[in-house]
DNA sequence: CTTCTTGATGTCAGCTTCTGTCATGGCAGT
DNA sequence: ACTGCCATGACAGAAGCTGACATCAAGAAG
């Protein structure tokens, strides 16, 4: 019989599937870290030393989509242009993050990233740590300001917008595609396009 | 003589000025809820009464820029195209930002911005409060998605790009001026121009 | 003039998040 | 067997934030 080792392994896995288990039972602000803790069979202060807060247990992947789309800028052809060079990084790194990861989760983390604040607080400033890896990237290419953190910034922008549009999206199409076809819109945006006559939205009533 | 009112006028003002005073006395972090309401002569609950939480005492002046920004785009020409419009409003607001608040002010709030992590969450999340209020203004203008997202989302980048490099410039420029060269790189980056040849920064030793 | 209502503030108890500090006890290397 | 390591636990406490109720001057209503 294997010796019962200390510990049971994986603290940290244990903490976030617990975590995740218990935002969709309760949601957010009614699960506390000290029940967290209990699922996972550790205790509060132990969850503090894997996180740094409450929130962060939700954040474990972005560390690798940062390097994922840092590590593409760095691949990219040696004079291709900012743009491309950051557009085709996104787009590699959402058709990696749609086949890696489960959609049940990403669904269900994306709903507690609009319902609560707080959580968006920290998803923005996870992009604008990845703006600012993606930025020092170009620059690293020989790419100048502000071109490089300009590109940086709209691609980030394109990424959030490609993702939102795949995730409420009714049919399963391609986040790639999603992404892709942000990239095109920008361009044809920033190029002066004349505005397409739609019916506009009906204004608020004050 | 005058009757004493029963309260000092302008608790919030007194609130935001005692803040901003600890702040830089003491640093944020250093600085207790209760000690700012202590110095404005008001007790924590008070404080918790006018703003939402400790981070909030420093984006009284959010709500405005929103509006000024929305309103611009509002009266902007009808048939302007939407990066123009935008740009027009972000450089507008910066001119009336710049008109309108102390230098100190500004810059010791940039500094806290920078150095607290909480409090740049904080900021990050007014911004994209505000790139969504300038996305239902130019769908208001029949603007379609996602160019209306699109050019929502850039115009808040030029407007940080533009606003930083303005805060740190050594030589005291406009910081209209760096927004409307902020539009200019973007529409070049967006256009796909060739890499200008830069000495490329030496690469961290990881 | 008296009474009533209102609204900004105070008081207090309590929860949750997060931190510093020290203790515990298997495990690995010697 | 001894020893140091290190993941975890235990505990106390600060700070942020909330709900409930009390206070009391300034008008408004009568």
């Amino acid at each position: 019989m294997e010796a019962m080792a200390r510990w049971q392994p994986d603290a940290r896995g244990r903490l976030e599937k617990a975590a995740m288990e218990l935002f969709e039972e309760r949601g957010y602000e009614r699960t506390t870290v000290e029940e967290i803790a209990t699922r996972a069979g550790l205790t509060e202060r132990t969850f503090f030393r894997y996180f740094a807060d409450k929130r962060e247990v939700l954040f474990s992947g972005s560390k690798d989509l940062e390097k994922s789309i840092v590590d593409r800028i760095g691949r990219a052809p040696p004079r291709a242009n900012p743009i491309e060079a950051v557009a085709a990084a996104f787009e590699a790194a959402g058709a990696a993050l749609q086949d890696r990861r489960d959609l049940h989760f990403v669904r269900a983390r994306y709903v507690l990233v609009t319902k609560h604040s707080e959580i968006l607080e920290r998803e923005l400033i996870k992009l604008a740590s990845l703006a600012a890896a993606v930025t020092r990237a170009l620059r690293a290419r020989g790419v100048s300001e502000p071109a490089a953190s300009l590109a940086a910034e709209t691609g980030v922008a394109v990424f959030k917008i490609g993702f939102e549009r795949w995730i409420t999206g009714k049919k399963p199409q391609d986040l790639a595609a999603h992404i892709r076809a942000a990239v095109n819109a920008l361009k044809a945006v920033a190029a002066g396009e004349k505005t397409p006559r739609v019916t506009p939205k009906r204004k608020r009533t004050a």
